[in-house]
DNA sequence: ACTCATATGTCTTATATATGACTTTGTAAC
DNA sequence: GTTACAAAGTCATATATAAGACATATGAGT
């Protein structure tokens, strides 16, 4: 009689290959040891690796490129556009936003802050107020809040040169890799510092994304909460 | 010198079973045949039918259960409220949602329907009008529209004793399985008539659902806007 | 009737092997 | 130099085989 195995062995396979990336062993971008070489350091069937390998590329954790290899993924400004953004013109077009930091500050998470982002009370925390823009037009604005444990230094960037894909920032900098997020979304009104800021008129109303992003390693590492102007543009859902 | 195959062969043969469910071979519900027999049906492996078969319920379209056997999905109320149905209470709980029929009436298309439906200009439609309670509140306003043509019949049920769960409707009755759907969200302002059904004041803020839902096949199947009360729940979007 | 063990049929996991397709690199020919 | 071709390395596809896990039906024994 043998005990039931908690997990198949792909799957243990796959949480292996994850931890790798976890630990920084591998960084985005790298490329990962062919399929025979990694089936014969752990020991199973090149077929059982494959299977680990393409459950990662399912969720976007590895690019496979035939031919080539098999990478750790990077947070391109496709795949930002893509998969973590998700406002459309009303014409169907994706429009990349441009940004514009209004200010940056460092405090003591609040208990609200503390709660989303699954922190100790009173945690240092960075927080970022910026505007986008859409095809030019002030469209979104958007507040963060970073646990700044995980940013050493954060605050002391210069806020005018923040880059405007700030996901490949975390991954370059800090090795911070937003591998899934939870977005909720709510009809709002603005109120007149926003309705300011998008040149909106008070009481307009506007799109709230509230989003917690995760790293690899399953723990919240942003919260960003977006006021966006959706006379011009929508967000999109694929449901399957 | 071989011509190379536009596609492997697992896709032609996930191709071949979809087929079989878009033409009602399979039904809803319906066991397929065991993989081993697949495999000697199509001339294939059983490898090769398994992987189709793994697609086929990657996009929800098979349920496979093991040691039972592989079936057509159906519409349930769960697969409805899980994969169709995104507003949340904003304590985290689903609520089903209830519904009360306002109006069916039928008539020609408008060009903004037709051109959402695909269909030729002046096509018959049925356009239903519904409140939706969530926790015994109202809570969504959904206009609905339907290609006559799709649900013979329709215009002729008793609108009061059309079901919660619509999409189980055009499945058993019509065979028509909704495969999957396009949503775009909008933020916008409570009108007078919708104010009043939601129990709102004019000008209100309210979510606004615009799906288009599209049948095994590819083609639309039904046109639904709703407008939400989002004061005590969200829209929840999961992003991988 | 009820329980239990067994058999059967199903999907699931794991391995091994072979072939094809794509990419890069080295090398020979020009 | 540049081109053309061959070779090697990679993932992708397809097959075959075996054993495990789960669900249900069958039948013996009580």
């Amino acid at each position: 009689m043998e005990m039931p195995r908690a997990q198949p062995l792909y799957r243990q396979t796959k949480a292996a290959l994850m931890r790798r990336m976890v630990d920084g062993r591998w960084r985005a971008g790298d490329m990962l040891p062919a399929e025979p070489a990694l089936a014969a350091e752990f020991g199973v069937s090149q077929g059982t690796v494959r299977r680990a390998l393409d459950e990662l590329a399912q969720i976007n954790l590895v690019v496979r490129r035939q031919g080539k290899g098999t990478f750790v993924a990077e947070h391109t400004r496709e795949r930002a556009l893509f998969h973590f953004f998700h406002l459309v013109g009303d014409d169907g077009k994706r429009a990349l936003p441009g940004s514009r930091m209004l200010s940056m500050k460092a405090g003591a998470a609040t208990r609200e802050e503390s709660r989303r982002l699954k922190l100790a009370a009173g945690t240092r925390v960075v927080r970022l107020h910026r505007l986008r823009m859409l095809d030019g037009r002030a469209a979104i604005v958007e507040r963060i809040v970073l646990p700044a444990s995980l940013y050493d230094g954060f605050e002391r960037l210069d806020r005018a040169s923040l880059p405007n894909e700030l996901y490949k920032l975390y991954q370059e900098r800090w090795g911070v890799t937003v591998a899934r997020a939870a977005e909720k979304l709510k009809s709002a009104l603005a109120g007149p510092e926003d309705a300011a800021h998008l040149g909106l008129r008070s009481g307009a109303p506007v799109l709230e994304i509230d989003r917690i992003a995760y790293a690899l390693d399953g723990n919240p590492c942003e919260w960003r909460v977006s006021r966006c102007d959706t006379s011009a543009h929508h967000y999109v859902s694929e449901v399957v």
